[in-house]
DNA sequence: CCCGTGACGGTTGAA
DNA sequence: TATTCAACCGTCACG
C-alpha cells in the first residue's frame, strides 16, 4: 500500500492493481478503436489486457465516456437533513421511540419511501451522532454542512473547485473556450475544459514506452476529481475519433499529485502521501525520472522535450495498421518490436 | 485467435 | 480517529 509500485502484466504492461488505467491510456484506447484497430491489437499494443480494453470500449460505446467510474464513497445518503430533522422531531416528541419505530414513520409519514428509508441501524447512529441527547439544539445543517453537499454530489462531478493552481500557466480551465462547464450537472457535465488536443496528450507521454507512460502520466489522482472529465460522456459524436480532443487533457492537468510527480518521480522514493506513482513502478526501472510529468505549466512550455510530439507517436503505431484494417492483422510483432528496451529487463 | 465475462485481489471514500 | 462497506478498478483465465 504505501509505495503502490505499478505492477507488470502478462503483455509487459503496468499497471496499479485497484486503481484505474491512466487516463490517457484509456483514451488512446478508444482513439485506436476508432481508427479501426481491433481490441485484440490495442491490447498487444497498449500492453493493457484485452480485458481491459474490452471493458473499456463497452463502456466508451455504451455512455460515450472513456472515464472510470466513481470509486469508492457511498451510496447516496438517504439520511439527508430532511429525514435528520424528522428523526429528531420524533425523538423529541417521544423520547423513548425506538429506531424502528422512528423508521416506520419515516414511512409512514413519506418522508422516506421504501427506498430510502435509512436501516435501523443507521437511525440509532443518527441518533447518537447528530441528535445525541436531544439536550443539543443540533443542527444538523450546521453541525455538517459539507455533507449535505457531498450528498449531491455523489454522482455528480464531483465538484472540484478548479485548481487555479494547476494551471498556473493559464491555461484555461478557468474558461474554457467555449466550453461551458456545465456546473451544475449531476452526473455529466460534458466539458472538457481544456484546450488541449488529443494528440497532445497522447503525444505527450510517448505511449510506446510504457516508461514514459508510468513516469509522464503519473496518475492523476483520481480520474474522479478529473474536474471536466470526469464521467464525462463526452460527444462522441462531434469530436474527430469521437474524441473531445479539446478537453481531455485536462485530467492530465489535475493530478494534485501533481505537484509531486511533477517534480517527477522517484520511484522509490514515494511515499504514502503521492498515491499515484503508481505507475512508476519498480518493474522495468520505469519511472524514468526525467518526466516530470507535465505539470502542464513547465511541461507545456518546453514542451519541446516529449509533449510536442504532437500525435507523433501515435503514428508508428498506427501508420501500419491504420490504413488497411484487415490487412494489418498481424502484425503483432512490429508492435511488440516498439518496445523500448526498457522495458527488456522486465521479464 | 478473438473476445465477453466473472472471479479475484486491490483501492477508495462516505458513513 | 478508525472501521465498515459498497462502489469501482484491471488482470487473469475460462469458454
Amino acid at each position: 500500500m504505501d509505495q503502490t509500485y505499478g505492477e507488470v502484466n502478462q503483455l509487459g504492461g503496468v499497471f496499479v492493481n485497484g486503481r484505474p488505467l491512466p487516463n490517457a491510456i484509456r483514451i488512446r484506447i478508444v482513439e485506436l478503436a476508432q481508427l479501426g484497430i481491433r481490441p485484440c491489437d490495442i491490447s498487444r499494443q497498449l500492453r493493457v489486457s484485452h480485458g481491459c480494453v474490452s471493458k473499456i470500449l463497452a463502456r466508451y460505446n455504451e455512455t460515450g465516456s472513456i472515464l472510470p467510474g466513481a470509486i469508492g464513497g457511498s451510496k447516496p445518503r438517504v439520511t439527508t437533513p430532511n429525514v435528520v430533522k424528522s428523526i429528531r422531531d420524533y425523538k423529541q416528541g417521544d423520547p423513548g421511540i425506538f429506531a424502528w419505530e422512528i423508521r416506520d414513520r419515516l414511512l409512514a409519514d413519506g418522508v422516506c419511501d421504501k427506498y430510502n428509508v435509512p436501516s435501523v441501524s443507521s437511525i440509532s447512529r443518527i441518533l447518537r451522532n447528530k441528535i445525541g441527547n436531544l439536550s443539543q439544539p443540533v443542527q444538523y445543517e450546521n453541525t455538517k454542512p459539507p455533507s449535505s453537499q457531498h450528498a449531491l454530489s455523489y454522482n455528480h462531478v464531483y465538484p472540484y473547485s478548479y485548481p487555479g493552481a494547476l494551471s498556473p500557466t493559464g491555461t484555461k480551465v478557468s474558461s474554457p473556450p467555449g466550453v461551458p462547464v456545465t456546473p451544475g450537472h449531476v452526473g455529466i457535465s460534458r466539458a472538457w475544459p481544456s484546450v488541449h488536443t488529443v494528440s497532445n496528450i497522447l503525444g505527450i507521454r510517448a505511449f510506446m514506452d510504457p516508461a514514459a507512460i508510468a513516469g509522464a502520466d503519473g496518475y492523476p489522482p483520481k480520474m474522479e476529481d478529473w474536474p471536466g472529465v470526469n464521467r464525462t460522456t463526452f460527444p462522441t459524436a462531434h469530436c474527430v475519433n469521437g474524441l473531445d480532443k479539446s478537453a481531455i487533457d485536462a485530467d492530465i492537468k489535475y493530478p494534485q499529485a501533481s505537484h509531486n510527480i511533477s517534480t517527477y518521480v522517484p520511484a522509490c522514493a514515494y511515499s504514502a502521501s503521492n498515491q499515484y506513482g503508481v505507475y512508476g513502478g519498480p518493474a522495468g526501472g520505469y519511472v524514468t525520472p526525467g518526466h516530470h510529468w507535465q505539470s502542464q505549466s513547465s511541461s507545456l512550455s518546453h514542451a519541446g522535450g516529449g509533449m510536442t510530439a504532437h500525435a507523433g507517436d501515435l503514428h508508428p503505431a498506427m501508420s501500419f495498421k491504420h490504413p488497411a484494417r484487415d490487412g494489418d492483422r498481424k502484425p503483432p510483432s512490429p508492435l511488440i518490436k516498439q518496445q523500448p528496451e526498457t522495458l527488456h529487463g522486465v521479464h
